[in-house]
DNA sequence: ACTCAGATTTG
DNA sequence: CAAATC
DNA sequence: GAGT
């Protein structure tokens, strides 16, 4: 099994190389262009070199390809300070008792004066205030893999605690980039909250708790769980942030606010500008900055330089923004307000051990379940949850049918109400669907294909009435005569099966084949568009391709291009390259070429796609740029009869059959033992074992030795992350678990102590199947890895650009590469008709700042100006930094807070966030909210905003998240908050297999209410259990949810995977 | 052929 | 409901 | 893409 056909693996190679690739970037580029009316340009700028050409300065990739967060191949994370930690932080705690106590910052809390938090439309404020020129020239924060990080030293850390704000240079800018644009139109919707600023309250000293520094911060020793949520509480160093709030505060016009007459003392000063407020604001401040001149550390001088270096220079002022937003006036979803919450009956309910199978319908323990629970736990009885969908209430009996059947009598019934008036057969189930105002599928006669083919599930119904709703003609069946598009978000095979065909070649080149995206890109359009805009506005279907294979379906006249041939080309290329690996870059080998012209008929296949010169056949609309490349290439195919690969092939055969018995040794005792359940796919580490084999057990099981340097691998490793990142970039399914999976060979790799000398041997490795085992092979025989030139196109780098924007995903950068946008000034000018949404806006203005991450030292010294001020609200609160700090990373991408409060004396901490969040904006420390909870009182909420050390004026922006949890839920959402992501995936996984659910709330296990009775037979004939509730079974520790799992207790820093 | 974690907020 | 993010 |  260890021997492989290389011809097929080229063939293939070939074929996602070839085939999408340089397409889809001339397509799109035809289109866009043709779209713009800018006729030819374009294609001329294709290949690689050009292509960068046509990136603006403010291309990240220019040059490296970094990413801009790469992931796994940033900086990996590695704990530098970590072991010093708790000393450190000891000795700082002593230091900063004695030297500064007084001056914390409290504010007598006093229900009345407990105003809501009332942010408004930061999108728009930002905007005005800032507009979306590019405020720093420099690149973007975007920074190769190599040099994410700057390193801590433990050193630093110590001396963070002495760290005091800086007054010195408080010299608040003032002035305004940009005469204010006018706010974005952007309608948010208004939570309701009455938005009263709190007068200032004056500092006073914190007399309450005397929970002194320490150090729960860092040092959390989990054993003692008693203390466990202890409030880290660290003295403030005396900082006067009371006197910000009120010229601070810039009330963003609250436009149409005002009519709500809210007495907002922030509407004082409605200027959509704020100009004016800023100028107010600065001589407030001079007043505060004497206080804080105090004891400037060596730390925090070293902080200011890390920061003048990152130097971002934002005048931008510390505006409030202050959004508001409509929450959803409960808005029950009719049906299921009525619908009793199911009680859950103590008496008949049982435990079952849930296979991971059953957990398919399984209902997740929602916020609103939570909220019962936490009820029942008599922590408060939670405010009436909106009702998030019980699934018990209404039953719409699915009554099974196939696709086909529904699809027929949906598109009946629409008929019939179309056309005649007639009187309605009113047939059983049958839908009433309305045509929609704007039919755009009209003419359109639409084959889809949902997931499940057998039966149509409720997606596949709404997808279907929305297609017939739009005035789709659905087609029961596949037929090729009639049938104009494919819809389907399945696989091939499947697929394949529906249409009653062997192979996706069969499919008519004028029927598309898409995916449901196409639909819906046309959805919410309005809807008065002309008939011919329809088309347009539904997209080019190759922008919706289902399958790269078909990506040129239903455009157009197009060259059949004989697929399966070129893989001998391909082979051709990479083999002899071996003697003479490197060197050659893809445009540099374009004139030069002979080097794989050695071989017989190698045109070499990257070539193909990045001549232009070759391939000028471009101008000639829709035509493919292809068929030229595809005539050489059937041609050389044809030709090359040797198979240059052959040698790889045996040799690979060769190393499988002698390494098969190192391979064999190691399985026989592992196998048996971890027979037992797992199938775990999470490959592990054996750490420097002698033993290299692919061991099992889970990832979230032990501590990966996460030292960097010495891995023998590197080289591999690189190459494959790179490959992982591209691959990343790309929207759909397919990619994201490509992408999951590159990640773990990647992982396994990283954790493989020797150097991989065979396909065999790479083959052995879990995680590493057979695609990457080729990958590797490549890579050691060529020295580099071809698929990365092909994947590296220019849409993935251009939406790769995008991607770094806070707020934009692989879906909207490639909407907005269709729409022509090729840089981010193209975004600011809104190219192609792009809108960014108010958060997406403040990723743009701050894209460097985001994608750039904060020294370890500038996470703490933040933070520890935020405690006091959380402490003053409530003394006893629990807040604690998570995230990669606690992990102890020496950079942190963001701030991750984690907020509680012990409700031994019968309250809460409903409410502080609100009053939390007022008063860092006040401070300064908040700066924009990208995200606010849905619910502010509720005990548990997400908040997700940008903060900076104020006061600082060279001070980037951060991320910041803060996550309120009830108290009961605070061991599980600590081991959630703390990670990384992929600790928490595995070590969720095992809970599956084992049977329980872990989330944030808490470890559940499943329990089934009387199982005799609510079943309930769905149409495939299976049982689901519709009662069946999970119930809590461990959440108050970390502790004790690693011991249920059976997980070795492992401290923060040692939860790294990733 | 199925699974790959599970949740919240936004538009 | 899909996208983005944690 | 990989493991089952
Ligand atoms: O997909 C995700 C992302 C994050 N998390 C958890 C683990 C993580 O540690 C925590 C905070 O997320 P964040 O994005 O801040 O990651 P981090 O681990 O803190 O790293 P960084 O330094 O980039 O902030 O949320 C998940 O469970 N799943
Ligand atoms: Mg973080």
């Amino acid at each position: 099994m260890a021997s492989f056909d290389i011809k097929t693996y080229y063939a293939e190679q070939d074929e996602r190389m070839n085939v999408p690739d340089e397409t889809v970037e001339d397509i799109l580029k035809r289109v866009s262009s043709l779209r713009r009316g800018k006729g030819t340009s374009a294609h001329g700028s294709s290949r690689k070199s050009p292509a960068r050409s046509s990136i603006e300065t403010d291309d990240p990739q220019s040059g490296s390809a970094g990413t801009p967060t790469g992931r796994p191949g940033a900086s990996s994370e590695r704990n530098v300070i970590f072991m010093n930690e708790s000393v450190a932080l000891g000795r700082t705690m002593k230091r900063r008792g004695s030297v500064l106590e007084s001056d914390v910052v409290v504010a007598k809390r006093r229900k009345s004066v407990d105003h809501d938090y009332s942010p408004q439309n930061a999108g728009d404020h930002a905007l005005s205030g800032l507009s979306m020129e590019p405020r720093a020239a420099a690149p973007p924060g975007l920074v190769s893999d190599a040099k994410l990080a700057s390193p801590e030293r433990s050193a630093e850390i110590e001396d963070i605690d002495s760290f005091t704000v800086d007054m010195a240079c408080p010299e608040m800018t003032t002035k305004r980039e940009t005469p204010p644009r006018k706010a974005a139109p952007s309608s948010h919707k208004h939570k309701q909250i009455k938005s009263i600023s709190v007068p200032q309250q004056s500092p006073v000293a914190a007399d309450h708790s005397p929970i002194s520094s320490f150090s729960r911060v860092i040092a959390d020793s989990p054993r003692k769980s008693t203390r466990e949520n202890l409030v880290p509480v660290s003295r403030q160093p005396p900082l006067n942030l009371r006197p910000i709030r009120e010229r601070l505060l810039t009330r963003p016009s609250s436009k149409k606010k005002e009519t709500k007459a809210e007495p907002d003392p922030y509407e004082a000063h409605d200027s959509p500008i704020e100009d004016a407020s800023l100028d107010a604001a600065s001589p407030v401040t001079p007043s505060k900055k004497k206080r804080l001149e105090a004891e400037p550390s060596k730390m925090f001088l070293e902080i200011k330089q890390l920061m003048a270096k990152h130097g971002s220079n934002n005048k931008k002022q510390a505006d409030k923004i202050v959004k508001r937003k409509a929450k959803p006036v409960l808005q029950q979803p009719s049906g299921t307000t009525t619908a009793a919450h199911p009680v859950v009956d103590d008496s008949s309910i049982i435990y079952i051990s849930s296979s991971p199978s059953s957990r398919a319908n399984s209902l997740g323990p929602t916020k609103t379940d939570m909220a019962k629970q936490e009820s029942n736990v008599k922590e408060k009885p939670a405010k009436s949850a909106p009702a998030k969908r019980m699934p018990k209430g209404k039953k719409e009996k699915p009554q099974p049918m196939t696709p086909a059947e529904y699809a027929r009598m949906i598109q009946a019934d629409t008929d019939e109400k179309a056309n005649v008036a007639g009187s309605s057969t009113a047939p059983p189930v049958a839908p009433k669907l309305k045509r929609v105002k704007f039919p755009y599928l009209t003419g359109k006669h639409i084959f889809y294909a949902g997931g499940d083919m057998r039966h149509a599930s409720e997606a596949t119904r709404r997808k279907m009435d929305i297609i017939v709703k739009n005035g789709g003609d659905l087609m029961p069946e596949y037929d090729p005569a009639v049938t104009t598009h494919i819809v389907t978000d399945a696989h091939r095979q499947p697929l394949l099966r529906v249409l009653g065909l062997k192979s996706l070649t069969q499919i008519p080149h004028n029927i598309p084949t898409v995916k449901w995206t196409w639909v819906r890109s046309a959805l919410a359009l309005p809807n008065n568009l002309s008939q011919g805009e329809v088309d347009t506005a539904l997209g080019e279907p190759f922008m919706h391709a289902a399958y790269h294979e078909r990506i040129d379906a239903g455009c157009a006249p197009r060259i059949e291009r004989p697929f399966k041939f070129k893989s001998k080309e391909r082979t051709a290329e990479s083999s002899p390259s071996a003697g003479t690996p490197g060197a050659d870059s893809e445009h540099s080998h374009q004139p030069a070429e002979p080097v794989a012209d050695n071989q017989p008929g190698p045109s070499t296949p990257p070539e193909a796609p990045l001549s232009p010169p070759t391939s000028p056949l471009r101008p000639i609309g829709p035509s493919r740029g292809r068929c030229s490349t595809n005539d050489n290439v059937a041609k050389e195919a044809s030709a090359d009869a040797h198979d240059p690969l052959a040698e790889f092939y045996h040799e690979a055969k060769l190393q499988s059959q002698t390494e098969d018995r190192w391979k064999t040794m190691g399985p026989d005792g592992e196998q048996s033992d971890a027979s037992d359940s797992e199938d775990e796919d999470e490959g592990f580490v054996n750490s420097g074992e002698p033993v290299p084999r692919g061991k099992r057990g889970w990832t979230c099981d032990t501590k990966e030795p996460q030292q960097l340097g010495d891995c023998p691998n590197e080289d591999i490793i690189t190459k494959l992350n790179e490959l992982m990142q591209l691959h990343k970039a790309k929207p759909g399914e397919e990619d994201r678990w490509r992408t999951f999976s590159y990640g773990k060979s990647i992982r396994a790799l990283k954790n493989y102590p020797r150097r991989i000398r065979s396909f065999a041997e790479a083959r052995s490795i879990r995680g590493v199947g057979l695609k990457t085992a080729q990958k590797i092979q490549e890579i050691l025989q060529t020295g580099e890895l071809q698929r990365i030139k092909y994947e590296k196109s220019e849409d993935v780098l251009v939406t790769r650009l995008f991607q770094g924007i806070y707020g934009v995903g692989q879906a909207t950068a490639f909407q907005w590469y269709a729409a022509g946008c090729r840089t981010l000034q193209d975004l600011r000018r809104g190219t192609g008709g792009v809108k960014l949404s108010a958060v997406q806006k403040i990723g743009l203005i701050f894209y460097d700042d985001i994608n750039d991450r904060m020294p370890r030292a500038e996470a703490k010294a933040i933070f520890d100006l935020i405690t006091p001020i959380a402490l003053s609200i409530d003394p006893k609160l629990s807040i604690e930094i998570m995230g990669s700090y606690r992990r102890g990373k020496a950079d942190c991408g963001d701030i991750d807070i984690l907020m509680t409060r012990p409700t031994d004396d019968g309250k809460t901490h409903s409410g502080v966030l609100s009053r939390l969040l007022n008063q860092l904006h006040d401070a300064g420390i908040l700066v924009e909210d990208l995200a606010i909870p849905d619910d502010l009182h509720d005990l548990e909420a997400t908040y997700r905003g940008l903060c900076r050390l104020p006061h600082v004026d060279t001070s980037r922006r951060r991320r910041i998240d803060i996550l309120c949890v009830p108290w009961t839920c605070r061991g599980s959402a600590r081991l959630y908050y703390t990670g990384d992501d992929i600790f928490n995936r595995a070590i969720r996984m095992k809970a599956n297999v084992l049977g329980y659910s872990l989330n944030q709330r808490g470890l559940f296990g499943s329990v089934v209410r009387n199982p005799s009775d609510r079943r309930v037979k769905t149409n495939s004939g299976e049982e689901y259990t519709m009662w069946q509730l999970r119930v809590l079974v461990a959440s108050e520790t970390e502790e004790e949810i690693f011991k249920i799992l059976g997980v070795p207790w492992q401290e923060p820093h040692e939860r790294v995977r990733g």
